[in-house]
DNA sequence: TGCATGAATTGATATATATCAATAATGGAA
DNA sequence: TTCCATTATTGATATATATCAATTCATGCA
């Protein structure tokens, strides 16, 4: 679970991911960006890889750190009393992660772990405030971001405390085609427990009900690899709670 | 459950409204806003008056504006399928409303709805954002306001999801007197659907706990007045989920 | 190649919580 | 006041989901 650092500063990486990694992602909230300011924001910043199943961030630990997902699959975790944990969310390649006490306490409210190989950019918190206050067009970005993210995270949770297993089970699913891995038979890399806790439930319930969706032909499932066949089938469950 | 609006546009209230809603309260916002910059938020905005129980805003309309309250309690709420509802959080005075949708699809994700009579005041989102790009003070206290509001709206799902129905009514019963009223035998005003609906339970349920707790001497209740006797035990009670 | 360790699956059972139904209490309107 | 309509309360029962235990399956490792 220890976090190696593969490059430490990383100067000639500037080409081949930084101003790479904030100019593809036609979305990216760096867009709005001076060269000057882009140059501000990638001077410092390490790049860092993490093996699968390795903490990139822990909960309760300060948060000085923005981090951007390069490459790879990440899992964003809540940490509750005992061994309890609740999923909240999957973070993909080209995502900037911030929220979670930023701006407010400096801690971090949950932890971030790589599910797989994870390639990342960890940004000084200073740099972002400093961006804040210099352009206001990156603030709005940052607003933007943020308040898509809580909403997204708070549906989810809504559904979770609102509908029974098979609906819930029917959003994860739909969530990670449509949002997530957007192809159709899609390898997860997720185990049965982590999917589990993505919903809600047990290991065992979640097992119980993928093997429903199974019987009835909705899906079909080979170890963390799903097929989706019946997709209207799962909106009309999600529906039905 | 019509909004009937008392005054429209209430010249003379700034004195004794907005200047003086956006001065006293220490924390506020506001206060990194100059003299003109107030001017401009407060020059078209409308004081409105609800009484209890009217809808303030309505899930899924436009979100136009935001409400900042003034005076009174009111409840947010996530409206699901059927008739399910989550009451999020409450609203009590001096509190702005931000966040649902506010800077991406302009759409309201909850409803806002009177507890008791509430005054507050509309303002165009467009001056929010004008002041945003004006003032880069104003965007970072937003950042902060947000990333705060939906911390806790975080936490407070991470423990409904994970606890039991014991340690889920307290936690409710300390965010109300810690958070809310501030005073201890407070009066909730709130049914007691109402306050099942804030820890995702039926009221049958609800009315359970409650009654387990006045038997053992933790609580005490008269009508919507609850009184905390033994604050100690309901945080143990929390603890243990 | 086989062993060992953990993950996935299945079944039997327990329990937290919801549902349904009946009764009591409360508060407003005539 | 008295009546009516909500709201609150209590009890009996049903059910969704968790828990516990037992197999089966996969996978790396010696």
């Amino acid at each position: 679970m220890e976090s190696r650092k593969l490059e430490e500063v990383c100067d000639k990486c500037k080409e081949n991911c930084c101003s790479r990694c904030f100019d593809d992602g036609e979305d990216s909230i760096f867009n709005c960006l001076t060269t000057d300011e882009l140059e501000l924001l990638v001077k410092e910043k390490r790049h860092i890889h993490f093996k699968a199943g390795e903490t990139i961030l822990k909960q309760n630990t300060s948060a000085s750190h923005v981090v951007c997902v390069k490459r790879g699959l990440a899992k964003i975790l809540a940490e509750g009393n005992g061994d309890k944990k609740l999923i909240l969310r999957l973070v993909a390649s080209h995502s900037i992660l911030t929220g979670g006490g930023l701006f407010i306490d400096e801690i971090r409210h949950f932890t971030i772990q790589a599910v797989t190989a994870v390639d990342c950019c960890f940004i000084d918190s200073d740099k972002i405030y400093e961006l804040v206050s210099r352009n206001s067009q990156f603030a709005f970005e940052l607003l933007k971001l943020n308040n898509r993210q809580n909403m997204e995270m708070l549906n989810n949770l809504v559904g979770i405390t609102q509908k029974y297993m098979p609906g819930r089970v029917s959003d994860l699913l739909l969530y990670l085609k449509n949002k997530i891995f957007q192809t159709n038979p899609f390898d997860t890399r997720l185990s049965r427990q982590e999917l589990a806790d993505m919903t809600s439930m047990t290991m065992e319930s979640f097992i119980r009900i993928l093997k429903e969706f199974k019987l009835a032909g909705i899906i079909s499932v080979e170890g963390t690899t799903i097929h989706i066949l019946d997709e209207e089938a799962l909106n009309l469950i999600s529906r039905k709670g």
